[in-house]
Formats: structure tokens, C-alpha cells, sequence
DNA sequence: CAAACCGGGAAGGCA
DNA sequence: TCCCGGTTTG
């Protein structure tokens, strides 16, 4: 056998790590050292060179994103189809595993597929049903709890009763819930898993059947996995199996949301003969870039330690910039981008990093006037829209008649005259005779329990799904898409909708289809429907289309993870945003703002940029903050303040005076004032009049950018342009 | 049924 | 301050 192509490319670590035959393994790859290069070429090595089946190894991944890349890099590298192999995420891998062996789990064979939003519904009509009080009891809340406990691999009834109210209720929202879904066979994302690990702990034949399957399990992210995650690979590799797991403890920022970075923490202590290989030699960064990246995270206690280097020494120092408000931040960043643009980089080659969501506003509006354009991850996914929802209902009601949540969803949508007093009658007989709202609205109607105009009302319903499941009979995919939401009068619907609004929907459903054709193109023999019903709700589809286009990428630092861009700019650098003051109390806490940090910083591929604002509008309150205490901890030498002293009024357009608010900026490193403000109204020999809008630069080079009044705006040197105050 | 109105809440977001 | 969800109102 030729092992070159699997280990001549590799260094030494990833060539340790791809070719040990220890046990078990835990790889500690820091940002950007080839983790996903390691994994792949470890199974090739696996399947080539020690010749295990390719059916042997089970790889599981967090996003649907990251296995869709892993599967295609073994395709491309091995040359062999993955169709065979479970390659996918933790989710996907226990919907499969519950697919198989519905029955045994428990469950009924067409098993329903929560996702957050159906289950906050469902959470929030078991707190009504039972009779607390909605506003005392919040559903958001309840739900967190429901899935913090699920995250444990704890049931409701083993949830300690105490005397606390709060666990009290919960407890009783949690059975209450357990129940409805237990009846109804609905699984939400959290009770995948924990069903996924109590089918393998409860069935010894089964468990036997797949541990002696799956040989080798390969786990990504493993500082994300949490409690029940963790304990369900153990379960799979049992004695004899083997387990390798990736991870980076200085990346693990989803504690709250139940990762548990002490699985990764103590993953030796549970496997002692385990080999620990570190991958430290980053491809990624500059220099400089990696030692912030190392100053900020070395702060951090119980690291199971690591340090980034990378051949490429040096390279740019990051720019920090001391922004008046968030509206002077956010138009240097503007600025910024579109002076890389102009010297030739594409606008995708950037990326703005903020804390939280509320910030992207301000950036935006930045973006817009600068004409700039610019892509926002994060948001609503393709599947989790309203109306797409509402055409999947549809059909999840042709498929099954007894799915309440669809029935409720798609019941007076678009609206036909079936109100709530309808609705509450259908309810309360369904509760009554414990059947479905479905039949109990056929009950309603054969037995002529209602007024004539809600009968007359429902029963069109009724029949418009019976029509609608018979129409699409032996139909494609697509087909029965384009059925449903025609004749449910949803394209209708939304044309008829006001607005740009209106019209994004009607496409939407529109690509539906079309998502419907492809997905038909992927898998032509299969029991399509009900696949296609769970594979949108498991994987929500990413935000399509202007993938093509070259855009200025802005995001949370939580979703940049994993993601790398020649220029990272990282904005609102300040206590209490970031890190958050959510934080401060709770002591792990600011140790993962402190990853997230590190996690922000090794996103940079050439160029940091770090920005704050002295003075922040936060939820209409003007509020100043001090730097971050991650900023200051990037060592000095690597660091160049831009324009540090310069400040600028809050809004531009509107000259006004400032009063002490605004410093004076000095063209000289010496700090010799020049009398100049940001705002000032300056005269030129040549261009006449003008407002001062930006400086830039420092000492001799400083420049500045003049809105003339006659000229418009123009770039010009400070030392040469003489210009006078006015 | 839509528009107007009101009050509470506001970190991060994968499946 | 703004956004969301729920309620009231025309």
C-alpha cells in the first residue's frame, strides 16, 4: 500500500495523529491547524491502509455545514461513496438511529420532528392546558428548562422535586410536555438524543449490534458536545471500540447552552490510555495575529494548554480604533472596508465581528450609506419561515391527520373564517375524548355540534386537505409542493400581501419547489415525503443564493466560529458588551467570553482591526464604557492606535458645537495641536468651504477628509493643504 | 380581519 | 430605544 497521499502533506502532529494506533485519541487542534484535514485523512488511513470498512466508522459532527464538508472531502479523497457511511451530525445521527428502530424506542413510526419553534408552541399550550398562569410562567422559560434537563439526560420525573417553585412548576410543565409528546409521538431536538442514547442503554442486542458495527467513532468540536452527547459515544465505543475525538478547550463557547467543556477537560481521566496530540502549527494567521490570539487566551485557567505557532512570522499590526459612539465605529469600519475594497480586495474578504445582535443595525446603516454591500448571517433559515412552515404543514397534515401542530398551524391559514371560538370547541372535545383536533373537527361536523357557519367553515377545511392528500397521490415531490400551496390558497395569500414582504414569501414558496425538484434529483427511489419533512426540519436549510455575490460579511462572534477572512474586524470592544455584563457574574462565564475572544481574533487571516466606542446608545440609554479588558491584553508592541485622539461629533450632517466633548487631534506625533475638530468648517485656497469629516493617519502623513461645499468630499494631506479654521 | 395600541424585555443560536 | 407578542378596537 502507498501511504504517501495520506500522510506526505501532513506535518508531524497531524501525521501523528492520522496514523496512531492508540485507542483512543484526543486531539487538541488549535484554530486553523488543519483539524478537519486530520480527521479525513485518519479515515482514509483507517480504510486504505489498515483496511477497516469503510462501515466501521461513525463521524459526527455539530452542523449540518461541517458534515456536508466532511462527507465531501472523503468522497474527493477517497473516491468512495459516504452514502454507506454515518457521517452526519449528532441529530441527524439519532434520527436515523430512531428510524431504524422506531418501534423499540418507543415511538410510532411516523414520529413527528420538533424544531425549537413548534416546541415553544407546544410548551406554551401545556402551561395554559394545566391551568398556570401564562404570564407567571413564560414559555421561552419553560423551555429552557425542558431542554437544559434533556441536555442532562434527565426525564421529568427523575428531575429533583423540590420546594423552589420555579423547579416545582417546571417539573410540571416538563411532565406535562413529556406526556403530549409521548402520546402524539412528537420529538424535539433534545429528546432525539436522549431517545437516541436510551434505545442503546436499554437494548443490549442492540447496543451489542452497533458497538461491534462501529468500530471507530470519530468526534468534531468535541469541546461542544454536552452531558447526554457525550454519554452516548461512550456507550457506543464501549470496551473495545475506539473513540477520537477533536476539539479545542480554548474554543468551547456554548456552556450555555449545555456544552460541557469538562468532557473534553477530563476526557483522559475517563480513558487514561488515551494519547493526547496537540496540533499547534496554525496555516492560518500572521504572526502578530497569533501572538494576541495567544496573549488574550493565556489569561485563562485549566486550559489543557497550547500554543499557536505559525512559519509566517510578523505581518500587520491590528489596528485599534477609539470610536466616539457607535455611529463614529461604525462608519470607520465602513471606511476601513472600503479602502481595502479600492485597493483591489473583495468586499467578502472581510468580515465585521460583533457581541450581539442589537449592534448590526448601527453597522448596517454604516453599510448602506457607504454602499457597501454586505451579508448578515444568522436570522431566519429557509425552512424555519413562516410561510414555508405553513406550506410544510400542509402536507404533514396529508401525511398524517392525527399532527395537531400542524392542524393548528395551518387551520385558518391563509384565513377562512374558522376563528378561535371554532378553534376552542374543536380543542376541548379532542381533550375530552382524547382524539385528534382532526377528528374531533370531523366529529364536530358529521355530528353537527356548531353553529352552521362554523361548520360550513371547518368543513371546507376539511375537505380542501382530504382533496389536497388525494391530488397528490403518486406525485413527485415537487408536484406535491406545487399542489399544496395552490390549491391552499398560500400563493394566493401572500400576492395578495402588501409590500416587499408579501413578495419575499411568494418567492420563498416558489423556491420551494425548487428546493423540492433538487431534493428529488438527490434521492430518486426513496420514500421521499416524509424524508423531506424531517430532513427540513433537521436541517433548516441555509441561507441561500448571493452566495455568488461579493459581499461584506457581518456576524456574531459566536457564528464566526470556524470561519477565516484575510481582514477581521472586531467591533464594540467594551466592558460590559463584550465581555458581555451578563457575564460577570457567574465565574466560567468570563472565561468563555475570554474564548470567544480568542475565537473572534484567530478568525484573521492578515488583518485585525479592533474597535470601541467611549459612549454607546444601549437600549436608548447613552452609556460609556471602558475598553475591553481583551483588548488590553493584547501586548502593546503588536497593537496601532488609529487616530486614537481624534474624536468626531455624533452626527455628521449636523455640524453643531460640541462643547468639551470633542478633543482637539494633532498632526504630529508629538502631539502639537493643530486646532482642527472633526466637524470644524475649514476654508481651501482651491475648493473653498467645506466641513471636516475624517482624519486619518498620523504625524506628517496625517489626512484629512474635507465635504467642500462647491468640491464635495476630497481626501486631503494635512501638512500640504493649509488649511485655515474658520 | 386588519390596524392600533400597549407592556415587557433585551446575549449568544446549533440541531 | 426598539421589537415582539398579545390585546383591543374599528
Amino acid at each position: 500500500m502507498d501511504v504517501t497521499p495520506i500522510i506526505d502533506s501532513l506535518n508531524d502532529a497531524q501525521r501523528q495523529a492520522v496514523t496512531s494506533d492508540n485507542q483512543h485519541l484526543l486531539i487538541l487542534a488549535g484554530a486553523g491547524s488543519g483539524k478537519t484535514r486530520v480527521l479525513v485523512h485518519r479515515m482514509a488511513w483507517l480504510i486504505d491502509v489498515q483496511q477497516q470498512s469503510p462501515q466501521s466508522i461513525l463521524a459526527v459532527t455539530f452542523t449540518n455545514k461541517a458534515a456536508r464538508e466532511m462527507r465531501n472531502r472523503i468522497e474527493n479523497m477517497l473516491g468512495i461513496p459516504t452514502r454507506s457511511m454515518w457521517v452526519g451530525t449528532f441529530h441527524g445521527l439519532a434520527h436515523r438511529l430512531l428510524n431504524h428502530h422506531w418501534a423499540e424506542a418507543g415511538l410510532q413510526q411516523n414520529f413527528q420532528i420538533l424544531d425549537s419553534d413548534d416546541q415553544q408552541r407546544l410548551v406554551k399550550r401545556v402551561i395554559k392546558d394545566i391551568g398556570l398562569d401564562e404570564n407567571r410562567w413564560p414559555g421561552r422559560q419553560a423551555q429552557w428548562f425542558i431542554n437544559g434537563q434533556k441536555d442532562e439526560g434527565i426525564r421529568a420525573k427523575y428531575v429533583e422535586d423540590s420546594d423552589d417553585p420555579f423547579i416545582k412548576t417546571h417539573r410540571k410543565i416538563y411532565l406535562a410536555y413529556e406526556e403530549v409528546c409521548k402520546a402524539n409521538s412528537l420529538v424535539d431536538f433534545g429528546e432525539l438524543l436522549l431517545r437516541a442514547h436510551e434505545l442503546l442503554r436499554d437494548d443490549e442486542n442492540l447496543l451489542k449490534h452497533y458497538q461491534e458495527r462501529f468500530t471507530n467513532i470519530m468526534v468534531d468540536e468535541f469541546q461542544d458536545t454536552n452531558t447526554i452527547q457525550y454519554a452516548w459515544l461512550r456507550l457506543l465505543t464501549g470496551k473495545s471500540g475506539s473513540m477520537m475525538v477533536v476539539g479545542d478547550d480554548d474554543q468551547s463557547i456554548y456552556g450555555w447552552r449545555g456544552a460541557k467543556i469538562e468532557n473534553i477537560q477530563d476526557f483522559t481521566a475517563t480513558y487514561p490510555k488515551a494519547e493526547t496530540i496537540r496540533l499547534e502549527q496554525n496555516y492560518r494567521s500572521t504572526g502578530t495575529i497569533l501572538q494576541a490570539a495567544n496573549a488574550v487566551i493565556s489569561r485563562n485557567t485549566g486550559r489543557l494548554g497550547k500554543k499557536l505557532w505559525t512559519a509566517e512570522e510578523g505581518g500587520d499590526l491590528i489596528s485599534l480604533y477609539s470610536a466616539f459612539n457607535e455611529v463614529d465605529e461604525a462608519r470607520f469600519i465602513a471606511d476601513f472596508v472600503k479602502r481595502r475594497f479600492e485597493q483591489g480586495n473583495n468586499y467578502s474578504e472581510s468580515a465585521v465581528l460583533y457581541r450581539s445582535n442589537a449592534q448590526s443595525r448601527v453597522l448596517e446603516d454604516a453599510m448602506l450609506r457607504a454602499n457597501i454591500p454586505y451579508r448578515i448571517y444568522g436570522g431566519h433559515r429557509f425552512y424555519e419561515r413562516l410561510e414555508i412552515k405553513n406550506a410544510l404543514g400542509y402536507l404533514r397534515l396529508c401525511l398524517n391527520r392525527n399532527d395537531d401542530q400542524s392542524f393548528e398551524r395551518v387551520v385558518n391559514t391563509p384565513t377562512r373564517g374558522i376563528g378561535n371560538r371554532t378553534l376552542e370547541d374543536v380543542r376541548t372535545l379532542a381533550r375530552e375524548q382524547g382524539i385528534s383536533l382532526w377528528q374531533s373537527s370531523v366529529k364536530l361536523i358529521e355530528e353537527n355540534l356548531m353553529s352552521g357557519r362554523a361548520t360550513n367553515a371547518l368543513n371546507a377545511f376539511v375537505e380542501l386537505v382530504t382533496d389536497l392528500e388525494a391530488s397528490i397521490k403518486d406525485k413527485d415531490l415537487s408536484e406535491m409542493a406545487e399542489q399544496a400551496i395552490n390549491s391552499a390558497g398560500l400563493l394566493e395569500f401572500h400576492r395578495a400581501e402588501k409590500g416587499e414582504k408579501g413578495e419575499a414569501r411568494v418567492e420563498n414558496l416558489l423556491e420551494l419547489v425548487g428546493a423540492c425538484k433538487s431534493y428529488e434529483a438527490d434521492d430518486p427511489d426513496m420514500d421521499t415525503l416524509p424524508q423531506f419533512l424531517a430532513q427540513a426540519t433537521l436541517e433548516a436549510g441555509d441561507k441561500q443564493a448571493e452566495e455568488h455575490e461579493d459581499a461584506l460579511q457581518m456576524m456574531t462572534f459566536h457564528s464566526a466560529k470556524g470561519l477565516e477572512f484575510p481582514l477581521v474586524v472586531m467591533s464594540g470592544m467594551e466592558e460590559n458588551l463584550f465581555p458581555h455584563s451578563m457575564s460577570a457574574e457567574e465565574p466560567g462565564r468570563l472565561e468563555e467570553e475570554r474564548r470567544l475572544a480568542y475565537v473572534g481574533i484567530t478568525r484573521a487571516e492578515k488583518k485585525l482591526v479592533m474597535t470601541y466606542a467611549e459612549c454607546r446608545r444601549i437600549y436608548g440609554e447613552e452609556r460609556t464604557n471602558a475598553v475591553s479588558r481583551f483588548v488590553r491584553d493584547v501586548p502593546g508592541e503588536l497593537v496601532e492606535e488609529v487616530r486614537a485622539t481624534v474624536k468626531r461629533p455624533a452626527a455628521p450632517g449636523t455640524v453643531r458645537a460640541t462643547g468639551g466633548s470633542s478633543r482637539k487631534f494633532s498632526t504630529s506625533d508629538k502631539g502639537v495641536d493643530t486646532g482642527f475638530e472633526l466637524g470644524q468648517r475649514v476654508a481651501h485656497a482651491k475648493f473653498g468651504e467645506g466641513v471636516i469629516l475624517t482624519f486619518e493617519g498620523q504625524g506628517a502623513n496625517a489626512r484629512v477628509q474635507v465635504n467642500f461645499n462647491s468640491a464635495g468630499a476630497k481626501w486631503l494631506v494635512v501638512s500640504y493643504a493649509r488649511l485655515e479654521a474658520i
